[in-house]
DNA sequence: CTAAAGTGTAAGTCATTGCTTACGGTAAGT
DNA sequence: ACTTACCGTAAGCAATGACTTACACTTTAG
């Protein structure tokens, strides 16, 4: 629902290559396994995370499901670092004034 | 060492706490616990795994060591997500331009 | 209507991990 | 020199999580 769960989504190495995939081109849940070093089933549990995080969607066509890549969830969690990357900026460049104030 | 290991890093809720105090100000490893929930060696464990990902950084200072983040970091982390980002929203252009192409 | 394709879910197992307490080690103060 | 402050690490434990196999369900094809 937020970034926190990005987070937590993105952190398993499997998931990132779904993930990763999806990004590319929107797949069925067994196309998905196919490429990958694990089963249909965990396919289908990490996809079921990425959901829950709010990254990705599916749409049923026939009997697969097609996930797709869900941009405002990726928009959260670009907007959460950029957002955190201004205030360290931010932060320096106030610790920079306080260190050549005090200089005579 | 990559932004992967700053995903598993950042995925424990403790340690974004501990990476979001110290953005806001670089502090020693018992001031920081002291805010905390866990332990004081709990924290260190934290700043461990911060520090392998390449999010953290300390100097000694007396019997202390002030912990900060490092920026280049929270940078590898950001480049990514903002890749990622661009390469997402090209995929849609073209993939609207897939859609637009057939319509007679 | 029956069979097959495609998927989600339950149950169980093994590894990972976040936490605690206990200990050891270095730097500063008396 | 001896204590105190501050920290990292080892060992152990409980909880989480990623994976497997087995099963149930829905949709299309014949």
């Amino acid at each position: 629902m937020t970034y926190t769960d990005s987070f937590t989504a993105l952190a398993d190495p499997t998931r990132r290559l779904v993930f990763e995939k999806l990004a590319r081109t929107p797949s069925a849940v067994g196309q998905l396994a196919q490429d990958l070093p694990v089963s249909r089933p965990a396919v289908s549990q990490h996809l079921r995370v990425l959901s829950d995080a709010g990254l990705v969607v599916s749409t049923a066509q026939g009997t697969r499901r097609i996930y797709a890549i869900r941009k405002e969830g990726l928009a959260e969690l670009r907007d959460w670092v950029n957002g955190f990357w201004d205030d360290v900026l931010q932060d320096f460049s106030n610790e920079i004034d306080r260190l050549k104030g005090p200089i005579q």
